[in-house]
DNA sequence: AAGGGTGACAACCGCACGAAC
DNA sequence: GGTTCGTGCGGTTGTCACCCT
């Protein structure tokens, strides 16, 4: 039992939370009538015959005038949830169907976090229910390290915004203006970077999920899809029931239509796993950065993204832990073929819960000790400093990156603020655009990358690339990852550049990442 | 078998926003 | 311009079922 501020009366009420279901038992006279004790808790069947006879009688809408009509003691809001996700006549019940979790996986990555909006797209289900279950799905698969959008879904969704994209068009559904042709001017994410808010309670975890979801979405210009469109990796339960799920993809899934960073991001995940001596799967990142020879890459769509972003050349996000893709078991006869299991999920976790390499005092947003996030964000301006030929980060080189971020002229995300969302490439660059002020100056991470990497990785990145990675190896290192458009040059979305330029692009990808990988680029 | 831990789910709250008045 | 109402969504909490010890 809790005690809560009703919102409803404005008084402290006592909560006491019981099944879903109408309490029959409950149906006493505090239910209905006394208009200044407005009920809470669940609803009793009298209360739910009374409130139905009320819609029939008088219609949705007007909720307030409810209680004032009918005498129901529930505030017009509890009476129109009630309604909306029980009582409507029309609702579905029970599990969702495959179909309309596929659904769910195809709308979300569609539109982020308007549940309503798929609501729409699904009759009989209500906004709530699928946030419930897409929350809960998100909870499973960042415990498991798994994407969060199956490949087919993330190439047909790609596939989908690539048509409006070549036709300047990339618009969600029901925005109806700004769209990424404006994106495309290569305006930058418009960030108001004092509203960026450093995490000291960021624990060392290095693992995106660790970070509060609502610092994601403090983070986040548009706090209504933030985290979800991440790519989390949250330390598997010590008890996991998907333990018994398979990984299909990393057999079967593997292929020129499934970016490889996934694919690798999880594999190095698994490897890292299998790897307990490793403190951190973060800290590798930090310190590789210098190796990178890149421009102002990563961040943006590279990030955070499940599926597609972190396909986006994030070396350092994939490094860490994204998770690649692999689904569970509830996916397996619909997107992925059963082969290669994970390691143990103990190991993942014994990964994860290694103790913090030494924060550094003076750095209190330090990858080290915020956890992934800031490591993936912080790679982008990492590969900027390796680009200046600045391979020794200086605190001078610090603040001259963090004025030059700051100063950012940038494009805000548009929702139904500004136009089209999508979340497999947005949120993440919210994020990452977002954090790399103040994750940047965190360069002094002591290990290198080969510590975790292993050949394995190697061997892993040197024999697949992602097929969306095209173009050439000059505009490689001319793309601004911080940028939410930059991946649309890269195909990131199949324009800008020839898609049919995959194989060539396979020595780009390489070399980006051959530093990384401790491999000559062109060895 | 009992108790504790945990995950999944349901339901609600708080806040923000827009439309209507 | 202010208020009311409805809506949307993130976050939180309670309940139940299951699993493990």
């Amino acid at each position: 039992m809790s005690t809560m501020t009703n919102k409803c009366d404005g008084r402290k009420v006592s909560k006491v939370r019981r099944s879903s279901s109408s309490v029959e038992e409950d149906s006493g006279e505090s239910n209905i009538g006394g208009e200044g004790h407005l009920k809470k808790g669940p609803w009793t069947s009298a209360e739910d015959a009374i409130l139905v006879d009320y819609v029939k009688k008088n219609g949705e809408g007007n909720w307030n005038a409810v209680q004032r009509h009918s005498g129901l003691a529930r505030c017009g809001k509890s009476c129109r949830l009630r309604w909306a996700n029980h009582l409507r006549p029309d609702l579905r019940k029970g599990a969702f169907t495959e179909e309309e979790e596929r659904r769910i996986i195809e709308l979300h990555a569609k539109m982020g976090n308007k549940w309503a909006r798929m609501a729409a797209e699904l009759p009989g289900r209500t906004d709530n229910e699928i946030k419930n279950y897409w929350n809960t799905r998100i909870k499973r698969m960042q415990r498991a390290g798994l994407p969060i959008y199956p490949p087919d879904v993330c190439l047909r969704v790609m596939h989908g915004n690539q048509e409006s994209v070549n036709v300047g068009t990339l618009r969600d559904e029901a925005n109806q203006h700004d769209d990424l042709s404006q994106t495309d001017t290569l305006d930058i994410p418009e960030l108001d970077f004092k509203l960026v808010k450093v995490c000291p309670g960021l624990s060392y975890g290095p693992s995106i999920c660790d970070i509060p979801e609502s610092s994601m979405v403090e983070m986040s210009s548009d706090s209504s899809h933030g985290y979800n469109h991440m790519f989390p990796v949250m330390p598997p339960s010590k008890r996991l029931r998907e333990s018994d799920m398979q990984y299909g993809y990393l057999d079967s899934c593997i292929s020129d239509t499934v970016p490889i960073f996934e694919q690798y991001g999880d594999y190095t995940c698994d490897k890292i796993s299998d790897h307990t001596q490793l403190s951190s799967p973060c800290d590798p990142i930090l310190n590789t950065s210098d190796q990178f020879h890149g421009d102002d890459t990563y961040g943006s769509h590279a990030t955070l993204n499940g599926n597609t972003s972190s396909s986006v050349p994030l070396p350092g996000a994939m490094k860490l832990e994204l998770p690649s893709l692999q689904y569970f078991e509830t996916q397996h006869g619909i997107w992925g073929t059963p082969a290669s299991p994970l390691p143990s999920l103990e190991s993942v976790d014994t990964m994860i819960q290694s103790p913090p390499a030494k924060p550094s005092p003076s750095d209190p947003v330090s990858p080290e000790r915020s956890g992934l996030l800031e490591a993936i964000i912080y790679q982008p301006k990492q590969l900027q400093v390796a680009n200046n030929n600045s391979l020794q980060a200086t605190p001078n080189d610090c603040v001259r990156k963090e004025v030059k971020i700051s100063t950012m002229k940038s494009k805000p995300e548009c929702d139904e603020q500004g136009g089209p969302y999508f979340p497999l490439d947005q949120s993440a660059a919210s994020v990452a655009t977002n954090y790399t002020s103040i994750s940047m100056c965190l360069v002094d991470a002591p290990q290198s990358v080969e510590t975790i990497q292993d050949h394995n990785i190697k061997q892993e990145l040197g024999t697949q690339y992602p097929a969306y990675v095209s173009g050439k190896k000059e505009n490689w290192n001319q793309i601004d990852f911080t940028r939410p458009d930059a991946l649309l040059d890269l195909g990131w979305y199949g324009s800008g550049i020839d898609c049919d330029d995959y194989d060539g692009d396979r020595f780009l990808f390489k070399d980006a990442f051959s530093p990384f990988l401790g491999q000559d680029p062109d060895g």
